[in-house]
DNA sequence: TTGTTTTATTTCGGCGTCCAAAAAAATGTT
DNA sequence: AACATTTTTTTGGACGCCGAAATAAAACAA
């Protein structure tokens, strides 16, 4: 409750209100829209019909509104949908190895991919953010798509980010820590940016594909490599204070536990995260310091494997991580009762390794009455949907920012009336 | 963003952002409210004086305009505050020995106290409803105030709360589980109920205090006989999706810790709540089940002097309890980052034996990136926030659910043109 | 005293958006 | 061809905001 509320306000409100109808259902029919909405016939024609003329939606072709089944009685429904040519966006996901590109249209369809190999984690504070550019420089190009067109750009990135300053501030990813993205995308290619944890990308992805589920509040955990978080608070992801995230696979599990990426000492990740499990079925010291190396994923399905054939190491590694996951999710419980848990990423292929000793962790570490409205689900989200929530993201942000507020071109009127 | 905008909306938004600044900083000229608003005068003047007409706010006395300071040049200001008739609202704080009550007016003040001495602990899941209900008659009798005046009354508790059921799911203050209050006091005297955790009630007095300190992301923990948190999260008080408080005090700090009061081993409150101490001071087994009687003051304050003289087993009780708050807020900050941390209650009189084992915890336990953003203050704020709160959030909600949706006899009006 | 200046508040007319009701459009049914 | 049915648009009225002008109420100045 901080804005006044005028008639400015009740077009964006209701326009926005409309978009995210489509966003989430899909092209529908004006009525339809006005069933979503609660908005009358009048004010859905109104609506559609200025963001029709703005070139944010369109009305879908007749050819395809007949294939859509059996006509009924009555004038047929016209669907309308996302104009794709109304912007376009791009993600951009960052590994410890390599980046990969995405470039979406208006309607969140990907255009085009790309992957580079590059060793990220020797890349210095500036010259990262300048790789990602010309990256981006050479997708738009094979693409044809020109600079001007493409609304807005995410970055996904493990770790904690600064999605104030644009920035990473910390990440497995990087040796170097400040590692400066967005200015520089904004300043070379022009192109507002922004810089945001992986985890909560999927979060955002989660919202967007099912906003029923995931809507309320809940928690997506991401296993693998590292172990990451996205928090769902009221239907929203949250982002802290400066915009970072949840650091989950960073919570102190035990004092004076094994010794984590972070230089600290028993971190959840410590126990979960793919080194964290061969560093303990090796028999390693816990304080010896993880490579920086991304680990392979036969290595994970040989001890995945070692551990059903029942090697006492292995098995140990997966009960310790399904011990430390379980009180770190007590943990959160106690702190927030999100009414959904999910875990996700490759990390869950070991899960039935793991929820014995989670599940015993859970029962010790938290009151009944909170466990019992906590649903785990266990889903077999790969990294793609990083790539998706981050597409996700970017629309919704345009939607509410761009779109919402009514033509440019309007304003331009307005001064030439006056001129 | 789920509401549709219309004039309804608009009206409603604007007549509550005015009760907000007037909430936020008192008594107030219209040209302030504009300040504070973003609205234009002329609104100003629609929207207030609607509001003196629906007997929600009213005019300042010229009078006490006069007392103000020297007359500057111009029109003199007219403030305007709430109507103190405009409604009543009732506070009930419950403890384990006792139940304390607030009567107070439109504008907060509080009309009349009242303090019953009841061993709620004994109470069964009806009667301690009807007890309620009949110490609020009591109450608003004593204060010829009749029942119809009084919007709303707030109870809060120690322990999950269920706000939607209007339960107490489960509390140290009673031997039973799932209490219901709301519904009898609904029953029985017509006042619209609430029933919430006493810890968020502080948070809600905080914000009601000073909504800039504490307006964004903070934690308010509550160190006592037990430990208690309220989380404030972009300027909200959070209740989980039922409505329960955060359980910082359950959550688990080491497995297979201290016994608690939940039945579970290792929470924070094992580690930190009044019993939690004495127990370890005392050489008891950590084993025992902690007395469910109340604790007087001057046991704390001989166990304080024993710490302060040097007794080694006092001393090492504060160190325990030092190292389970700084790992439960490190465990916190991983999850939130919340930009503030407010530490209140009795238990913070021995923050100086607690604080270093504190510090050396979270150093332990967070990652530097994040420690620095978070602020951690000492608050001497007693049990009296509690009723603060309480009254705060009961007043708020009629702001927002009454007040600000415009006067009944305005459709009382309607449906007479229409007849 | 009387006019001038200053600041606060109210009045007035216009604008934008919503809505209900009626009209128009587009198709199926008889 | 007339009627039925459903969707969409048009029309006219209501509400709430705003800018500009008018009014109100005081201090200050002549």
């Amino acid at each position: 409750m901080r804005e006044k509320a005028d008639s400015d306000l009740v077009r964006r409100q209701n326009r926005l209100l409309l978009m995210e109808a489509l966003r989430q259902h899909g092209a529908m029919a004006r009525v339809e829209m006005g069933r979503h909405t609660g908005l009358s016939p009048a004010s859905i024609t109104t609506i559609s019909s200025q963001l029709i003329a703005d070139g944010i939606l369109e009305e879908a072709h007749a050819a395809h509104a007949a294939a859509e089944g059996p006509q009924r009685r009555g004038r047929p429904v016209t669907r309308i949908d996302f104009n794709p040519r109304s912007a376009n966006v791009v993600a951009v996901k960052v590994s410890i190895d390599g980046i990969e590109l995405a470039l979406a249209d208006g309607r969140g369809a990907i255009l085009a991919r790309r992957t580079a190999r590059t060793a990220t984690y020797d890349a210095g504070p500036l010259a990262f953010g300048k790789l990602v550019a010309d990256e981006i420089t050479t997708l738009l190009a094979g693409a044809r798509v020109p600079k001007r067109r493409v609304a807005r750009a995410g970055i996904a990135v493990q770790g904690v980010a600064d999605s104030q300053a644009g920035t990473v501030v910390w990440s497995p990813a990087f040796r170097e820590r400040n590692i400066s993205v967005a200015a520089t995308i904004e300043g070379q290619l022009g192109i507002p940016c922004r810089v945001a944890n992986d985890a909560n990308m999927i979060a955002e992805g989660l919202i967007g594909s099912d906003r029923q589920r995931y809507g309320g509040t809940a928690a997506v955990v991401f296993m693998g490599y590292g172990v990451g978080m996205g928090l769902i608070i009221n239907g929203q992801v949250y982002h802290g204070p400066t915009g970072a995230a949840a650091e989950f696979g960073h919570m102190n599990h035990l004092p004076d536990g094994p010794l984590c990426r972070c230089g600290r000492r028993g971190c959840v990740e410590a126990y979960v995260a793919d080194y964290s499990l061969l560093r303990w079925a090796s028999g390693h010291a816990v304080t010896q310091p993880p490579s920086s190396n991304a680990i392979p994923q036969q290595d994970m399905l040989a001890l995945e494997a070692a551990a059903h054939r029942g090697d006492p190491a292995a098995v140990a590694a997966y009960a310790k991580a399904g011990e430390a996951l379980g009180f770190g999710l007590a943990r959160l419980i106690a702190i927030l009762t999100p009414s959904r848990i999910v875990l996700a990423g490759p990390g869950t292929r070991a899960m039935p390794l793991i929820r014995p000793h989670l599940e015993r962790a859970l029962e010790q570490g938290v009151v009944d009455e909170l466990r019992r409205t906590v649903e785990i689900e266990v889903v077999p989200i790969g990294t793609d949907m990083i790539v998706k929530g981050t597409i996700d993201r970017a629309l919704r942000h345009v939607d509410r920012e761009i779109f919402a507020h009514g033509p440019l071109t309007k304003r331009g009127r307005e001064l030439e009336t006056v001129a």
